[in-house]
DNA sequence: GTCTATATTTGGATAGAC
DNA sequence: GTCTATCCAAATATAGAC
């Protein structure tokens, strides 16, 4: 990191506490609706302000965008990582999970397309990437390479994070079924898996 | 179905050509972002009239919720159901998805929460759970019952269209997986079941 | 860097004439 | 039933004074 003089500094406090702002108002009001009219009250200056910060609505988006992802990684990053692949494999399921529930714009915003007309920058994407790449690895680790089957639990995972906001927001009756779909799972790669090409 | 008079039908054709000049913009500009104004243009009134058919915007989208969820029962309907149980049930799931993939709005509007404060009516939403019902119907005919594996079933298959459009719309990257999918799942039932209560 | 003022666009919805 | 004329509200973004 940079060593930050004063100016700069109380730069980049403004430019926190407006994306904690914007935050704030997207749980109150929902991620589409935040307005600068609205972050600018709420910090304390006018509107036409903060494209001293931000050139447009969407760079703050994308400015969410990153930090959300940058949290999942740091969240990722404590996972305990002893004992058995398999056991490893599971608590990461269940924490990238518990991330995903704990903050439904946060999730909104990472993992499902809602907001009209945003696109991440490419830069903010190659974060998004490095948290693919991770569960890339850790399937490898349990011994699941095939793309297919990458695919496959991908699409498993996130089908019951999906179900549970949708249908039972703030339960968990879906994602109970973490575990034993990992089982499942894993099961299905044993079973169907390809002799290694001699 | 009632008869209608000439006045009574005139009125329909207007109702249904809004529907579907709706249907048009959402696919052009967004689901969220059809407007009043536009609609009216294209159907050749101005938007003041359109209060005339629909009491709201949100009447409208509404409207094209329970279209689209009477689309998908005649859809169903037409499911070959000879042979066994878990052909048909594979077959089911298939068609669920072909329907699922040919219209991208229809999908945003009948199964993701993408409108910003829209909620369906009741009258709609009982449309919708005749589909579940069907669904819960289907995999009973082919063993399963528990709540649980049924909840487990729907994040998959949701889960892989979702990923789908999210990941390689237009392709079948991830609902190839489908047919695989049903027997992992079915595999899990069948290894899992509880012995039946005495 | 912040403000006021404003350009510009857009939207949903209603009143009342015809 | 349709129109014109509005109301009302809200939004993003920019220009230019201070």
């Amino acid at each position: 990191m940079l060593e930050l003089g004063p100016r700069a500094r109380r730069r980049q406090a403004t430019i926190d506490e407006v994306l904690a702002v914007a935050r704030d108002l997207a749980g109150e009001y929902g991620l589409a609706s935040i307005s600068m009219r609205e972050i600018g009250a709420r910090v304390g200056l006018h509107a036409s302000s903060l494209y001293q910060y931000f050139p447009s609505k969407d760079a703050i988006y994308d400015a969410l965008f990153a930090q959300g992802h940058r949290e999942l990684h740091a969240w990722m990053a404590e996972l305990d990582r002893r004992g058995k692949a398999l056991d490893v494999f599971k608590r990461g399921c269940r924490r990238f999970i518990e991330f995903c529930l704990e903050d439904a714009i946060r999730y909104q915003l990472l993992f499902q397309r809602t907001i009209p007309g945003f696109v991440p920058s490419e830069a903010s994407m190659a974060l998004a990437w490095e948290s693919y790449r991770d569960l890339v690895a850790a399937l490898a680790d349990t011994g699941v390479n095939d793309q297919a089957d990458i695919d496959l639990w991908t699409a498993i995972q996130m089908g019951l994070t999906d179900q549970q906001w949708a249908n039972d927001p703030g339960g968990h009756r879906f994602v109970d079924h973490l575990e034993p779909a990992v089982d499942m799972f894993l099961a299905h790669v044993k079973r169907t898996r390809k002799k290694a090409q001699p």
